[in-house]
DNA sequence: AATACGGGGAA
DNA sequence: TTCCCAGTATT
């Protein structure tokens, strides 16, 4: 069928988008372990760990994932920590969370089944319209158009959208378009396609143009807008925190406590800290700090200068400061209400901890 | 409608 | 540095 700029946009007169896709996934497509199953918790399981992050980063992730839990039954019978420990590094960690949650929910009130619908995937928790939209597609069939960051990249270029993809009232034009394009005889391979084509040939940047099969109907190359779509507002600015980490040290034992909620890294564990809104801290502070969890500190071994580190969050910049202090003894009852507790060495390696924690811990080899 | 929530890789 | 990534939950 001939394209017509004029016609009006009836479904049919966007049947070549599908056409032109679907022609040119199965030569572009990458081999990826969640493509070779139906399975919608191995599905879930992948979809999940991609969320705001790219294949090449959680791809080591899935394959911890899926040979540890191989079924949601074993994902569902897991300690909440030790599933922590395993997405430590990854990020978002209420995907991790959530993801548990919703194992066990599904093991005790559906029987070990994962809704089949879109609408019932919608009710999981962790579980939003990309994902709901995703899994329904590849493990069910059902016709729903995913939308993600390729797909509003690729539609924005392609039919020439220029609504802000970052305010959410855009995203209605979007999945209104993305719901046309999606053909009922391979819903799956559809949303497969556009993301895969959003993330080889439509790239962010320098996409290959050159060698596009939607060129001729590309809105942005033929108008010269490639680098323009899609619009997007800027985030707002991140701001910085500082970060007193006192390493308290008795025997052969570090003090940490949980992180609790509210804040980054919840569920994570963490040295004792002390927030401050200067990157330095007086002897005189770091004494009082130790003071207030009833500690003391052994004279002479908290001299060295402290080790610093900065982290980058996409919200917020944390500027750390890691004061080492040697106990004279344990720690009273004012820590352990404040949540410290003492471990061993290859205890710390078991628990989940932030990438910052974890620099610090490799490098002083506590 | 805004904002919070990680970490890594590419330009 | 800046941007973006197979987004979701909360406010």
């Amino acid at each position: 069928m001939a394209f017509s700029p004029t016609a009006p946009t009836t479904p049919d007169s966007y049947s070549w988008f599908a056409e032109a896709l679907l022609a040119w996934y199965p030569r572009h497509r990458r081999d990826l372990p969640w493509r070779h199953t139906r399975d919608p918790y191995l599905i879930w399981l992948s979809e999940v760990i991609l969320q705001q992050t790219r294949v090449k980063q959680g791809l080591p992730y899935y394959l911890t994932f899926s040979s540890h839990y191989p079924t949601v039954q074993d994902l569902a019978a897991a300690l909440p920590d030790e599933v922590l420990r395993h997405w430590q590094g990854l990020g978002y960690y209420s995907r991790a969370r959530n993801m548990h949650h919703t194992a066990q929910q599904v093991v005790t009130e559906f029987g070990g089944r994962f809704p089949d619908s879109y609408a019932g995937l919608l009710l999981l928790k962790g579980v939003g319209q990309y994902t709901a939209a995703a899994v329904a597609s590849f493990a069910y069939d059902e016709q729903v158009a995913v939308l993600d960051g390729n797909v509003f990249r690729v539609l924005a270029r392609v039919f020439g959208l220029h609504h802000d993809i970052a305010a959410p009232a855009s995203r209605k034009q979007f999945q209104q378009l993305a719901d046309q394009l999606i053909p009922a005889d391979h819903p799956a391979e559809f949303n497969q396609a556009i993301m895969e084509f959003g993330a080889l040939q439509c790239t962010p940047a320098k996409p290959d143009c050159m060698f596009c099969p939607m060129q001729s109907r590309c809105f942005a190359f033929q108008h010269g807008l490639v680098a323009e779509l899609p619009v997007k507002s800027k985030a707002k600015a991140a701001r910085t925190r500082y970060f007193h980490y006192l390493v308290l040290r008795h025997a052969d034992r570090v003090y940490l406590r949980k992180r609790g909620p509210k804040d980054i890294w919840e569920g994570l564990y963490d040295f004792a800290l002390h927030e401050t809104d200067s990157a330095e801290l007086t002897g005189v502070e770091l004494l009082a700090a130790v003071e207030r969890l009833g500690g003391r500190m052994v004279t002479g071994r908290a001299e060295e200068p402290a080790v610093t580190a900065r982290h980058i969050l996409s919200h917020q910049k944390v500027e750390a400061r890691f004061h080492e202090v040697w106990l004279a003894g344990p720690l009273s009852a004012a820590a352990t209400s404040a949540g410290l507790a003492a471990y061993r060495s290859e205890e710390v390696e078991q628990l989940p901890k932030s990438i910052l924690i974890t620099n610090y811990i490799s490098k002083k080899q506590i």
